[in-house]
DNA sequence: GCGGGTGCCGCAAGCGGTTGTCACCCCCGA
DNA sequence: TCGGGGGTGACAACCGCTTGCGGCACCCGC
């Protein structure tokens, strides 16, 4: 360690048996492996260490033994509320687990997700995949070079946790249905999406089993702005219900219908998806397919741990996490349409 | 590299040197100091690199440099809304200067922070401080062992990067002003925050200058709820206009008041703080002060990353930059009040 | 033709730990 | 009393890369 000017030089295990009179190896062992060392010295050991204020060099250990005690967080884009909670979930769980978060955020482009990963990957353990923009072929190579799950995303093959959204969108058709309305617009999201497509999916056979229909409007950005300017392509399609790939395209659409003087929910229901931060606050306070994303990242993070530790991944099939509806104003019984829209 | 089975052992310089009949030492000059070698050699070893695939790897590098090319990034609260800026900024900023970010979330508290950082500390070059709650000596001392840079708070000896608060707020109690309230009352936040006390502090002196009131009210949780159990305290005091420590609280007193019946802004303005996602999407939207966040975070992490690169840190006073005042709809001139808060 | 630069590159010693191997000691049983 | 075995701890090699030092060519000028 070539610490700069003034730093102290950190202190080695050399200091430490020095200090007590042992060789090197038996510091290191008294640390790494309990139980091989004379509980005796392993206690005179450890508390030398502390008093010569000894931390163990995760990096020179890594060196020899490939394992850094990093996994590498993978998210498109830090700025988008839905991650806050995986970040969150993987965090605390990462700490529980002994592992430190390397954070790459690749600003929802796929060049720079491949180049993060790319330069994160000799350093960590393993690698959560929050929303990876990259293709199922790519997922997997990665996953053969280093210990992978994918969260909110099922790739075959490589261990993934999802919310059950066919199970929240069910309840939201039902929950429309309930209240009378009869087609559901599905306001999609990108189309490179997998779960855009999933949940377009998940509508339509809620909508069969339902007696509902489905119709599909977009693909728009997901964005509040996106959503902003679906309300124009809406216009056309009349709805009196639909259902935002996500609340930011949800929030979009309430301002957007607001501004063409469209009442939510007297002239037509909206219904979010994630229960991002700020849902509950717009106005009116978003009816939302809520998914449980922090318990996503703790979850995830602990599978990914475990797979570093040694047991096999389950691919079987994804880890699925129950997902619920939380309904609150911006849904309604349909009203006599002002034909506004 | 011990590599778990199945996966290719890491290709190494040693690879690579006698793939192209060199000293293991010209390959590591070719990559971490070119010029010092042949231009025609360095040419040759490079294009065997890229053959097989070679990538220095960073964790061995580190162990004698003691450089890792790694920052840690200390948040409070990741979950918080007005890092996820800040973050993104570092973050462009760090991959920018080569460097890759160590996200530590100490979930607001001092202990945690404490353990984050110390584990850290082993493996990172600097460390990005964004809204720290040690207190200034704690933050020194770490400073002594590593480059710190501070953002969102000065410590004195430290280099610090805020925004310019006190002038954002001047612009908003002249905006008050100006709209002919006489008293504004500041909603705290936590006492212990730097933050807080500089803004009550800036909200007396701007009050001073411009012939108003000023009155506190608080401390208060920085939190949504936090704001909604202002709004009963805020009873007794019958304000015409409030500034809150921050748009969480801001929208929580939105929510509170409009829960009492009391309109926003019709009986009451309010003005919040940071422009946080979905400060614009409330209702109403919100009148905020808006710091730069995102150029905080790479403000920050650029002065961080020269000082690790030799710099003299610059800690004659901290770096400000602008801040603003954004007018949306939760501020007007005071109406008759209707006594109901 | 020879001495002295100079440019390029190899040697080997680390950096701070980990770990396989082996020597040693002590205790126990025969 | 002696042999064997288990438990401890030391030695040294090694992980992949960096770097000080020095050797070797080659070129220049006198």
């Amino acid at each position: 360690m070539n610490r700069r000017p003034g730093t102290a030089k950190a202190v080695t295990i050399y200091d430490v048996a020095r200090e007590c009179g042992v060789a090197a190896s038996t510091v290191s062992r008294a640390f790494s492996r309990p139980g091989r060392v004379n509980p005796t010295t392993a206690e005179r050991i450890r508390e030398a260490a502390e008093r010569l204020g000894y931390h163990t060099n995760p990096l020179a250990r890594a060196v020899t033994t490939g394992r850094t005690s990093m996994i590498g967080l993978v998210i498109p884009d830090i700025t988008n509320p839905v991650y806050f909670p995986v970040i969150r979930g993987a965090e605390a769980a990462a700490t529980e687990a002994g592992f430190v978060l390397l954070l790459v955020d690749t600003q929802e482009s796929a060049r720079n997700e491949r180049e993060g990963i790319e330069r994160a990957l000799p350093m960590v353990d393993g690698l959560l995949l929050a929303g990876t923009r990259m293709s199922d072929a790519s997922v997997r190579v990665i996953a053969q070079q280093t210990p992978v799950v994918v969260c909110n995303r099922v790739v075959t093959g490589v261990p993934s946790v999802v919310p059950d959204n066919a199970r929240g969108i069910r309840r939201a058709m039902e929950h429309l249905g309930s209240l009378g309305h009869r087609a559901i617009t599905y306001v999609a999201g990108p189309e490179a999406s997998w779960a855009d497509g999933m949940r377009w999916r998940a509508v339509r056979e809620a909508a069969l089993e339902l007696d509902l229909r489905a119709v599909l409007a977009g693909p728009f950005p997901p964005t509040v702005s996106g959503g902003s300017s679906a309300v124009a392509s809406l216009r056309r399609q009349q709805p009196t219900a639909v259902i935002a790939y996500n609340d930011l395209i949800a929030i979009g659409l309430l301002r957007g219908l607001a501004a063409e003087g469209v009442r939510v929910p007297a002239d037509v229901s909206v219904v979010g998806f994630d229960n991002i931060f700020g849902s509950d606050f717009c106005t009116p306070a978003l009816t939302t397919v809520a998914a449980p994303m922090r318990a996503l990242g703790s979850e995830a993070l602990t599978h990914l741990a475990a797979q570093i530790a040694g047991a096999t991944p389950h691919v079987s099939r994804p880890v699925t996490l129950p997902a619920k509806l939380v309904v609150r104003d911006s849904t309604a019984r349909p009203g006599r349409r002002r034909a506004k829209i």
